[in-house]
DNA sequence: ACCTGAACACCGTTCAAGT
DNA sequence: ACCTGAACACCGTTCAAGT
């Protein structure tokens, strides 16, 4: 039942803009084009640019959550996780060069519409709180303290070197910073 | 000798605006309406946006290179390097919430001028570079690959945390990313 | 040498009007 | 319920015109 055909194509083209030029760079107009509408029919289904931002954000973290807890369920792979994980930030680089949707809009956090902002900042939470859960596992004598500081540093570093890669259009960079983390111990 | 006052001028307002809400957000209107002069006039001092920002980014990489070759001439301090070095990732932070303008270059790098992207990469460059040398004398035994790795993750690690930190409008995010890179050996 | 006003095609947003 | 054309104040850019 394809209710909203024109609402999804709209948030799917818009989407791809959003991790290709960040926020700022999204145009009503554009979208429309693409999409074969007016721009005051995307107005229609979202009143203001804040309201599509908020909703390409919830579902990006939807669609995030939904993946990590799919990998979470699978039986324990060790340090398997890890890889999966930072893979999910690789795979939009090899899209044509594009950036985690979360690490753009932070960029642009002072620009935001602040409904856009909270969705950035749930986002980040998923993550930080994904991977407590993972390294507390592994460490289970840890204090909570010291792995939800990890986590947050392992997600820093991680959007980090996608940020880099990204500025230099080269996923190498990403690659090394990995591979870089991992030998310091800051990834298992 | 203050030739060029409304070049300067424009510089001056035009930096802090970048570091606030990324190149895309400069407006030249904005500019020239803090400046006390039209919009046209700062086609005059800077043809288009491109060489503006262009301009910003050169400017912002030898003011970092002077200020890290400062730190290299002192007496030889230990690990007291990172520190500063992390001071200078810290401190937009505490300025309203502000970032490298490399880094959130970096992260609207589709969307810019080649001029502009050459200068990121510049900056890019001058932080790896500095970062190797100042790893290859602590550590005289090491590989040139693995020191420039290293170099390169250190880069990318403070830069995402600053990201993250940004995204989150707190600083304490920043803080404790960095803890944790040093608690792992990233950082010395 | 430096600045300006006016024009151009863009932008998000609004709204009355269409089906 | 969904779409549109027209208008508004914005944007970068250009250019002839001023001093």
């Amino acid at each position: 039942m394809p209710t909203n055909d024109t609402r999804e194509a709209i948030m799917n083209v818009a989407r791809l803009m959003v991790q290709a030029n960040g926020y700022n760079a999204l145009s009503f107009r554009e979208v429309a084009a693409a999409v074969g509408v007016k721009s005051a029919s995307v107005h229609y289904h979202f009143p203001t640019k804040g309201d599509l931002g908020a909703a390409l954000a919830r579902r990006y973290t939807e669609e995030l959550t939904d993946h990590l807890d799919g990998l979470k369920s699978q039986p324990d792979n060790g340090e398997k996780w890890a890889q999966y994980y930072t893979d999910v930030f690789r795979t939009p680089l090899m899209n044509d060069n594009r950036m985690c949707m979360a690490g753009i809009m932070a960029a642009e956090h002072s620009d935001l519409p602040t409904e856009v902002r909270a969705e950035v900042n749930r986002f980040m939470d998923a993550n930080v709180r994904w991977l407590s859960e993972v390294l507390s596992k592994q460490r289970p004598g840890a204090e909570a303290e010291t792995i939800q500081r990890q986590a947050l540093a392992i997600f820093a570093a991680i959007e980090g070197a996608q940020l880099i890669a990204r500025g230099r259009g080269d996923v190498a960079a990403f690659d090394q910073s990995i591979e870089a983390y991992r030998a310091s111990g800051l990834l298992p």
